[in-house]
DNA sequence: CTTGACTCTAGACTATACTCCAAGGTTTAT
DNA sequence: ATAAACCTTGGAGTATAGTCTAGAGTCAAG
């Protein structure tokens, strides 16, 4: 078991973020010492790294906590219903992933393009090709 | 020429939105008219697509805004500042490429592992699959 | 047995990115 | 020629996601 400090920075987010996340039902630590002091499993940390990555990927905090819900909610929600929420959140990543590729590409080609030297940019190709890319 | 409301539904993004991007330097309208009505060219047009995409790409406004100034500061910055720079937003862009490719991952397993049918989502093994998957 | 590092709660504050409103001017369609 | 639909500025308000501070309690090491 874990302290907030521990896994803060094992998760690489801050104390307050962590309890931020736990007013905000994200995550709940499994465990309270006598004194009050949160205590934090293995299964906790999974979760705080899915939340870190889902983040990362933009997602807000609501949209991961309808995630995260999913497996809460069994009873109450249909299996057709989990599938279409999930369905819908993959076409939104398979967007953001195309869209995440053009960006690359064209950073790519802004780098490739440049001298790499010390010369004054105004002589580099690579400024133009942002522009470019970005058609 | 395309005025503030055409250029907005056109870019799928708000008038006030446009507004604010060009009151933060973003994206300033090619022209006017004489009464002051904004208007944009087509070259403003792909700097709004761009800006778009690399939001969506969780760029900050501040970072775009970097981005874009790179054509405008050419003979103030080296061209190896400007290699380094973009070589960091790639390094950035490619690990969040990986992060999303592993929740599209997770979620794609959650949603081939539902039965897609309507019985309660208790006997539905997907619930389990996405803590399976974050790990 | 106390010092320093850690934790607690509650609430104020901040940054980012808008969004809405007021009060007015302009354009366009009927 | 007038109403609807647009546009202008400036400023206030909102949502999201924290971050910081205060005041107090807890824990491990010397």
């Amino acid at each position: 078991m874990l302290k907030i400090g521990e896994l803060a920075s094992l998760a690489g987010v801050s104390r307050d973020a962590l309890r931020f996340y736990e007013k905000h039902g994200l995550i709940i630590p499994s465990q309270r010492t006598e004194s009050g002091y949160r205590l934090y499993s293995n299964i906790d940390v999974e979760r705080i790294s899915f939340i870190v990555s889902a983040k990362e990927v933009g997602f807000t905090l609501n949209e991961i906590h309808q995630l995260l819900e999913l497996e809460v909610t069994k009873d109450k929600k249909s299996c057709q219903d989990v599938k279409e929420f999930v369905d819908n959140k993959i076409t939104i990543v398979n967007q953001r992933l195309l869209e995440i590729e053009k960006i690359k590409h064209s950073l790519q080609t802004l780098s490739d393009a440049c001298c790499g030297g010390d010369e004054p940019a105004t002589q580099c190709t690579i400024l133009g090709a942002l522009n470019e890319q970005a058609r």
